[in-house]
DNA sequence: CCTACCGATCGGTAGG
DNA sequence: CCTACCGATCGGTAGG
């Protein structure tokens, strides 16, 4: 049998494991906002080691060093804090989508400066990621949290409507390149974050060489203009 | 805030929600295998509700009508049952691939087919989707699970060889091209499996016309042989 | 931000 | 396949 119990720490459940100790000094008092910003950071450490659905506020405060309760006092409850993470994680992939796109005008090279950006982003962020399209946002109408989300998804029909614009790609085909740039992208964060792309021996070289090379291929089926 | 933890069902933790009743009625007994299927088709419409995570041994057991020690007569503990359900999925992908494949020899088409049985599938049995490229099945070295996932992998393989072997791809370009068009196909599943592709509004359609559409901006992307 | 507590699970073992 | 149990969590509230 497969002992991923243990192997992975994927999972954490009552009863299984025992939970380590306090790490981290307990601080003697927290300023405004210090403590918010240390749950979100234990909570993003958290969701890297246990995924979106191990994550325990308990353990992030313990993380901390403050009581299971003082989390209350920043956050209304356990998804909150999730909410938090996706929103400071649609609000860094913006930026550093702008931060690739900049100076580039021509659409090709914009749509794969996205994908770049969005596959880097993952890698980089698995845990913002992971919780960005996780169940906790699926629902979620917080306005500044679906205000980072739009402006993301924004930059893509942005993009490939100057694609459609510049005759890329047929007039009207906007929602089905969008969605196929969108797709490819982002299956290839998940096979990189997961690890299976590695596994398959199909993930040689760095994360934006990979990604170069694959948008790529998506790019050169778009027509000559 | 985000009312998630009752407006969807992807977490299940304690003290959270009251658990419902057993449901069904409970069996006077089980033949020999007869429990064992029956909890694994539990297992299924928990990971459903629920998520992989969510799953619990004891739910599965109350969902079936047995004690919660019964399914460890089948199973050695809780990941068993999860890795059966990853090696029934690999299987099940496996002969639906073969389905779509059958009678077509055109590398291309071949190629296409399995992109869109690869989707299919997983929009089809997403709970056995899920389990497949969970945390679970990645450290998993059961047999039956690592040969029906070797399998599926080798079409495309085989298929992205033929590619090749046909002048559509660069010589030496199979690794690139298996995991453009994996990566591909992968997305668009994960996209239409948790909604965000019907959000964003840009899944009209059936899911093989949205698959044929996505996957045919990939194969426009080979070379003309 | 803390102490004390509650109700509800969970995975798993002992022993039949 | 069941009864009885154990240890370990969890989210959340009361009340300060």
């Amino acid at each position: 049998m497969c002992l991923v119990s243990t192997s992975n720490g994927t999972r954490r459940r009552p009863g299984r494991f025992p939970r380590a100790r306090r790490t981290t000094p307990r601080r003697t008092r927290y300023h405004h906002g210090d403590l918010r910003d240390a749950l979100l950071k234990a909570a993003v450490e958290l969701v890297e080691e246990l995924g979106p659905d191990g994550f325990t506020l308990r353990e992030a405060a313990r993380k901390v060093g403050v009581t299971h309760t003082a989390p209350y006092r920043h956050f209304a409850d356990r998804d909150a804090l999730l909410v938090a993470v996706a929103e400071e994680g649609f609000q860094g992939l913006h930026a550093a989508a702008l931060a690739r796109l900049a100076g580039l005008t021509e659409p090709r090279q914009r749509l794969q400066a996205l994908g770049i950006a969005y596959v880097e982003y993952a890698v980089a962020h698995p845990s913002h990621f992971r919780v960005m399209h996780g169940g906790v946002a699926d629902a979620c109408s917080d306005p500044a949290f679906v205000q980072a989300k739009a402006a993301t998804f924004g930059l893509l029909i942005e993009i490939v409507g100057a694609c459609e614009a510049a005759g890329l790609i047929p007039a009207g085909s906007v929602p089905r390149y969008a969605l196929s740039a969108w797709a490819t992208v982002h299956g290839l964060a998940d096979l990189l974050m997961s690890g299976a792309a590695h596994r398959m021996g199909l993930a040689d070289g760095s994360v934006e060489a990979i990604a170069r090379e694959v948008t790529a291929n998506v790019i050169s089926g778009l027509r000559t203009p």
